[in-house]
DNA sequence: CCGGACGCCTGTCGGC
DNA sequence: TGCCGACAGGCGTCCG
Protein backbone atom coordinates (compact mmCIF):
# COMPACT_ATOMS: atom_id res chain seq x y z
CA UNK A 1 0.00 0.00 0.00
CA UNK A 2 1.72 3.04 1.44
CA UNK A 3 4.04 5.08 -0.67
CA UNK A 4 5.53 8.23 0.25
CA UNK A 5 2.22 10.03 0.33
CA UNK A 6 0.35 7.45 2.51
CA UNK A 7 3.28 7.32 5.01
CA UNK A 8 3.37 11.48 5.02
CA UNK A 9 -0.20 11.44 6.01
CA UNK A 10 0.19 9.03 8.33
CA UNK A 11 2.59 10.94 10.36
CA UNK A 12 0.85 14.09 10.25
CA UNK A 13 -2.15 12.31 11.43
CA UNK A 14 -0.59 10.78 14.46
CA UNK A 15 2.05 13.32 15.31
CA UNK A 16 0.00 15.76 17.64
CA UNK A 17 -1.14 12.32 19.76
CA UNK A 18 2.19 11.26 19.86
CA UNK A 19 4.53 13.51 20.74
CA UNK A 20 5.81 14.61 24.32
CA UNK A 21 3.24 11.88 25.19
CA UNK A 22 4.60 9.26 27.55
CA UNK A 23 4.46 5.72 27.30
CA UNK A 24 2.84 3.23 29.22
CA UNK A 25 2.99 -0.02 27.47
CA UNK A 26 3.75 -1.46 24.42
CA UNK A 27 1.05 -4.44 23.59
CA UNK A 28 2.61 -7.00 20.75
CA UNK A 29 -0.31 -9.29 19.70
CA UNK A 30 1.69 -10.53 17.06
CA UNK A 31 5.69 -10.19 16.78
CA UNK A 32 5.56 -12.14 12.84
CA UNK A 33 5.89 -9.39 10.66
CA UNK A 34 8.37 -9.07 7.94
CA UNK A 35 11.09 -9.25 10.42
CA UNK A 36 10.24 -10.61 14.66
CA UNK A 37 9.33 -7.25 16.36
CA UNK A 38 12.71 -7.32 19.36
CA UNK A 39 12.08 -7.83 22.26
CA UNK A 40 13.70 -4.66 23.00
CA UNK A 41 11.30 -2.79 21.68
CA UNK A 42 8.66 -3.38 24.74
CA UNK A 43 11.08 -3.82 27.28
CA UNK A 44 12.79 -0.28 26.41
CA UNK A 45 10.09 2.21 25.15
CA UNK A 46 7.71 2.33 28.06
CA UNK A 47 8.51 4.80 30.15
CA UNK A 48 9.82 6.67 27.69
CA UNK A 49 8.64 10.06 25.62
CA UNK A 50 8.40 9.97 22.22
CA UNK A 51 10.30 13.24 21.41
CA UNK A 52 10.78 13.44 17.57
CA UNK A 53 9.05 11.48 15.06
CA UNK A 54 10.11 11.68 11.20
CA UNK A 55 9.65 10.04 8.11
CA UNK A 56 12.32 9.02 5.54
CA UNK A 57 11.56 7.31 2.84
CA UNK A 58 8.42 4.87 3.78
CA UNK A 59 9.84 4.58 7.03
CA UNK A 60 8.52 6.65 10.36
CA UNK A 61 10.89 6.90 12.86
CA UNK A 62 9.88 7.29 16.44
CA UNK A 63 12.41 8.72 18.77
CA UNK A 64 12.32 7.96 22.65
CA UNK A 65 15.02 9.10 24.34
CA UNK A 66 17.04 6.12 24.34
CA UNK A 67 16.41 4.67 21.40
CA UNK A 68 14.23 4.88 18.02
CA UNK A 69 11.57 2.83 16.74
CA UNK A 70 11.57 2.22 13.09
CA UNK A 71 8.40 1.52 11.33
CA UNK A 72 7.57 0.74 8.12
CA UNK A 73 3.72 -0.54 6.77
CA UNK A 74 5.10 -2.87 3.98
CA UNK A 75 1.73 -3.60 1.84
CA UNK A 76 -1.08 -3.23 3.80
CA UNK A 77 0.12 -1.14 7.02
CA UNK A 78 -1.71 1.29 8.92
CA UNK A 79 -1.39 3.40 12.04
CA UNK A 80 -4.57 4.52 14.17
CA UNK A 81 -5.56 6.48 16.81
CA UNK A 82 -7.91 5.01 19.61
CA UNK A 83 -8.89 5.46 23.01
CA UNK A 84 -6.60 3.32 25.05
CA UNK A 85 -9.90 0.74 25.90
CA UNK A 86 -10.81 0.60 22.15
CA UNK A 87 -10.76 -3.31 21.33
CA UNK A 88 -8.00 -4.59 18.99
CA UNK A 89 -9.90 -6.38 15.56
CA UNK A 90 -8.06 -8.94 13.38
CA UNK A 91 -4.63 -7.87 12.38
CA UNK A 92 -4.28 -5.07 14.71
CA UNK A 93 -0.81 -6.60 15.61
CA UNK A 94 1.01 -3.71 18.11
CA UNK A 95 -0.51 -1.04 20.43
CA UNK A 96 1.89 1.50 21.47
CA UNK A 97 -0.19 2.90 24.68
CA UNK A 98 0.34 6.28 26.24
CA UNK A 99 -0.50 7.35 29.80
CA UNK A 100 -3.04 10.00 28.59
CA UNK A 101 -5.39 7.49 27.36
CA UNK A 102 -4.61 6.99 23.86
CA UNK A 103 -2.98 4.54 22.14
CA UNK A 104 -1.31 4.01 18.75
CA UNK A 105 -2.29 0.98 17.11
CA UNK A 106 -0.73 -0.97 13.64
CA UNK A 107 -2.47 -2.88 11.48
CA UNK A 108 -0.72 -5.18 8.48
CA UNK A 109 -3.31 -8.01 7.15
CA UNK A 110 -0.04 -9.27 5.12
CA UNK A 111 2.49 -8.53 7.89
CA UNK A 112 4.98 -7.24 5.39
CA UNK A 113 5.63 -4.08 7.41
CA UNK A 114 8.18 -4.20 9.82
CA UNK A 115 8.94 -2.78 13.29
CA UNK A 116 12.24 -2.54 14.63
CA UNK A 117 13.77 -1.01 17.98
CA UNK A 118 17.39 1.02 17.58
CA UNK A 119 19.50 2.09 20.15
CA UNK A 120 21.52 3.66 17.77
CA UNK A 121 21.18 6.08 14.63
CA UNK A 122 18.27 4.82 13.44
CA UNK A 123 19.31 6.57 9.51
CA UNK A 124 22.64 4.40 9.84
CA UNK A 125 20.59 1.27 10.26
CA UNK A 126 21.20 -1.22 7.12
CA UNK A 127 17.18 -0.46 5.95
CA UNK A 128 18.02 2.93 5.55
CA UNK A 129 21.62 3.21 5.15
CA UNK A 130 21.03 3.48 1.48
CA UNK A 131 18.00 5.31 0.76
CA UNK A 132 18.64 7.75 -2.10
CA UNK A 133 17.93 11.50 -1.12
CA UNK A 134 13.89 12.39 -0.55
CA UNK A 135 12.42 13.94 -3.33
CA UNK A 136 12.33 17.52 -2.78
CA UNK A 137 15.90 17.00 -1.63
CA UNK A 138 18.06 19.59 -3.59
CA UNK A 139 20.69 16.67 -4.44
CA UNK A 140 17.66 15.06 -6.40
CA UNK A 141 17.35 16.98 -9.54
CA UNK A 142 18.27 16.01 -13.38
CA UNK A 143 21.83 16.29 -13.32
CA UNK A 144 21.91 13.36 -10.51
CA UNK A 145 19.64 10.85 -12.30
CA UNK A 146 21.51 11.74 -15.42
CA UNK A 147 24.38 11.10 -13.59
CA UNK A 148 23.48 7.45 -11.52
CA UNK A 149 22.05 6.30 -14.48
CA UNK A 150 24.86 6.28 -16.89
CA UNK A 151 25.55 2.98 -18.72
CA UNK A 152 22.34 1.46 -16.93
CA UNK A 153 19.73 -0.69 -18.88
CA UNK A 154 17.01 -1.06 -16.67
CA UNK A 155 13.77 0.22 -17.65
CA UNK A 156 13.50 3.81 -16.25
CA UNK A 157 10.53 2.75 -14.36
CA UNK A 158 12.93 0.21 -12.25
CA UNK A 159 15.47 2.68 -11.66
CA UNK A 160 13.37 5.29 -10.20
CA UNK A 161 11.55 2.39 -8.08
CA UNK A 162 14.75 1.70 -6.78
CA UNK A 163 14.79 3.24 -2.95
CA UNK A 164 18.86 4.24 -3.49
CA UNK A 165 18.18 6.07 -6.63
CA UNK A 166 15.44 8.19 -4.71
CA UNK A 167 12.88 7.15 -1.34
CA UNK A 168 9.64 6.86 -1.05
CA UNK A 169 8.91 6.60 -4.97
CA UNK A 170 6.79 3.28 -5.56
CA UNK A 171 4.56 1.77 -8.30
CA UNK A 172 1.49 4.00 -7.92
CA UNK A 173 3.56 7.05 -8.40
CA UNK A 174 6.18 6.05 -10.92
CA UNK A 175 3.83 5.02 -13.44
CA UNK A 176 2.02 8.55 -12.72
CA UNK A 177 5.08 10.90 -12.82
CA UNK A 178 6.74 8.97 -15.81
CA UNK A 179 3.05 9.60 -17.43
CA UNK A 180 3.42 13.54 -16.25
CA UNK A 181 7.13 13.54 -17.61
CA UNK A 182 6.04 12.15 -21.14
CA UNK A 183 8.37 9.33 -20.38
CA UNK A 184 7.98 5.64 -21.30
CA UNK A 185 7.97 3.40 -18.50
CA UNK A 186 10.24 0.91 -20.69
CA UNK A 187 12.65 3.14 -21.90
CA UNK A 188 16.32 1.92 -20.29
CA UNK A 189 17.42 4.39 -17.80
CA UNK A 190 20.67 5.27 -19.50
CA UNK A 191 19.21 6.42 -22.53
CA UNK A 192 17.23 9.36 -21.30
CA UNK A 193 18.47 13.08 -22.34
CA UNK A 194 19.48 14.97 -18.98
CA UNK A 195 16.39 17.73 -19.93
CA UNK A 196 14.40 14.57 -19.79
CA UNK A 197 15.05 13.72 -15.93
CA UNK A 198 15.21 17.73 -15.05
CA UNK A 199 11.43 16.98 -16.14
CA UNK A 200 10.99 13.89 -14.27
CA UNK A 201 11.90 15.23 -11.03
CA UNK A 202 9.79 18.16 -11.35
CA UNK A 203 7.05 15.44 -12.35
CA UNK A 204 8.00 13.24 -9.03
CA UNK A 205 7.71 16.54 -6.78
CA UNK A 206 4.03 17.21 -8.47
CA UNK A 207 2.45 14.37 -8.19
CA UNK A 208 4.03 13.57 -4.71
CA UNK A 209 2.55 17.01 -3.56
CA UNK A 210 -0.49 16.48 -4.99
CA UNK A 211 -1.13 13.02 -3.32
CA UNK A 212 0.04 14.38 -0.04
CA UNK A 213 -2.63 17.16 -0.62
CA UNK A 214 -5.32 14.34 -0.65
CA UNK A 215 -4.23 12.47 1.76
CA UNK A 216 -2.71 9.51 -0.49
CA UNK A 217 -4.39 7.29 -2.44
CA UNK A 218 -6.69 4.27 -1.28
CA UNK A 219 -7.08 1.10 -3.52
CA UNK A 220 -8.04 -0.92 -0.63
CA UNK A 221 -6.50 -0.95 2.77
CA UNK A 222 -5.05 2.73 3.10
CA UNK A 223 -6.65 4.65 5.99
CA UNK A 224 -5.25 7.98 7.59
CA UNK A 225 -4.77 7.85 11.50
CA UNK A 226 -8.80 9.21 11.99
CA UNK A 227 -9.62 6.23 9.29
CA UNK A 228 -10.42 7.98 6.52
CA UNK A 229 -9.20 7.07 3.01
CA UNK A 230 -7.32 9.03 0.53
CA UNK A 231 -8.80 11.18 -2.21
CA UNK A 232 -5.60 11.17 -4.91
CA UNK A 233 -6.98 7.97 -6.65
CA UNK A 234 -9.72 10.43 -8.57
CA UNK A 235 -6.65 11.75 -9.78
CA UNK A 236 -4.79 9.06 -10.82
CA UNK A 237 -4.02 9.95 -14.87
CA UNK A 238 -2.89 6.04 -15.60
CA UNK A 239 -2.87 3.74 -12.79
CA UNK A 240 -5.31 1.42 -12.61
CA UNK A 241 -6.99 2.67 -16.02
CA UNK A 242 -6.23 0.33 -18.39
CA UNK A 243 -8.39 0.93 -21.62
CA UNK A 244 -9.48 4.41 -20.20
CA UNK A 245 -8.80 7.45 -22.59
CA UNK A 246 -5.36 9.29 -21.65
CA UNK A 247 -6.15 12.52 -19.78
CA UNK A 248 -3.92 14.40 -22.22
CA UNK A 249 -4.51 12.59 -25.60
CA UNK A 250 -7.59 10.83 -25.21
CA UNK A 251 -5.55 7.24 -26.53
CA UNK A 252 -6.68 4.06 -24.76
CA UNK A 253 -4.02 3.47 -21.29
CA UNK A 254 -2.36 0.71 -21.43
CA UNK A 255 -0.97 -1.96 -18.98
CA UNK A 256 1.94 -4.18 -18.85
CA UNK A 257 4.26 -5.83 -16.60
CA UNK A 258 7.59 -4.13 -15.96
CA UNK A 259 9.97 -5.67 -13.52
CA UNK A 260 7.54 -7.59 -11.89
CA UNK A 261 4.99 -4.72 -11.89
CA UNK A 262 1.71 -3.89 -13.07
CA UNK A 263 2.64 -0.67 -15.17
CA UNK A 264 0.39 1.71 -16.77
CA UNK A 265 0.94 4.22 -19.80
CA UNK A 266 0.24 6.39 -23.21
CA UNK A 267 2.18 4.87 -25.97
CA UNK A 268 1.06 8.60 -27.32
CA UNK A 269 2.36 10.36 -25.30
CA UNK A 270 5.41 8.95 -23.14
CA UNK A 271 8.65 7.92 -25.15
C1' DC B 1 28.47 -4.86 -10.49
C1' DC B 2 23.97 -5.44 -12.77
C1' DG B 3 19.30 -6.89 -13.72
C1' DG B 4 15.80 -10.12 -13.12
C1' DA B 5 13.23 -13.55 -10.39
C1' DC B 6 11.53 -15.17 -6.06
C1' DG B 7 9.26 -15.28 -1.75
C1' DC B 8 7.22 -13.49 2.30
C1' DC B 9 1.45 -13.28 3.82
C1' DT B 10 -3.53 -12.48 3.61
C1' DG B 11 -7.54 -10.95 1.22
C1' DT B 12 -10.18 -10.10 -2.90
C1' DC B 13 -11.76 -10.64 -7.39
C1' DG B 14 -12.79 -12.78 -11.83
C1' DG B 15 -13.58 -16.84 -14.45
C1' DC B 16 -15.35 -21.35 -14.89
C1' DT C 1 -22.73 -21.10 -4.99
C1' DG C 2 -17.97 -22.81 -4.80
C1' DC C 3 -13.37 -23.46 -6.03
C1' DC C 4 -8.88 -21.93 -7.86
C1' DG C 5 -5.69 -19.11 -9.73
C1' DA C 6 -4.10 -14.51 -10.38
C1' DC C 7 -3.06 -10.41 -8.39
C1' DA C 8 -2.14 -6.52 -4.90
C1' DG C 9 0.52 -0.16 -2.77
C1' DG C 10 7.25 -3.36 -0.89
C1' DC C 11 11.65 -4.99 -0.71
C1' DG C 12 15.60 -8.11 0.90
C1' DT C 13 17.91 -11.86 -1.05
C1' DC C 14 19.59 -14.94 -4.34
C1' DC C 15 21.12 -16.32 -8.88
C1' DG C 16 23.23 -16.11 -13.41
Amino acid sequence: MPELPEVETALRGIRPYVIGEPVAQVVVRDPRLRWPIPKALGAELPAQTIVRIIRRGKYLLLYGQTGCAILHLGMSGSLRIFPAKTAPEKHDHVDIVFTNGTLLRLRDPRRFGALLWTRGDPLAHPLLANLGPEPWDPAFNGAYLHQRARHRRLPVKSFVMDSRTVAGVGNIYANEALHLAGIHPARRAGRIAHRRYDALVEAIRTVLDAAIAQGGTTLRDFVDSAGRAGYFKQRLRVYHRAGKPCPSCHAPIRQRSIGQRTTFFCSSCQH
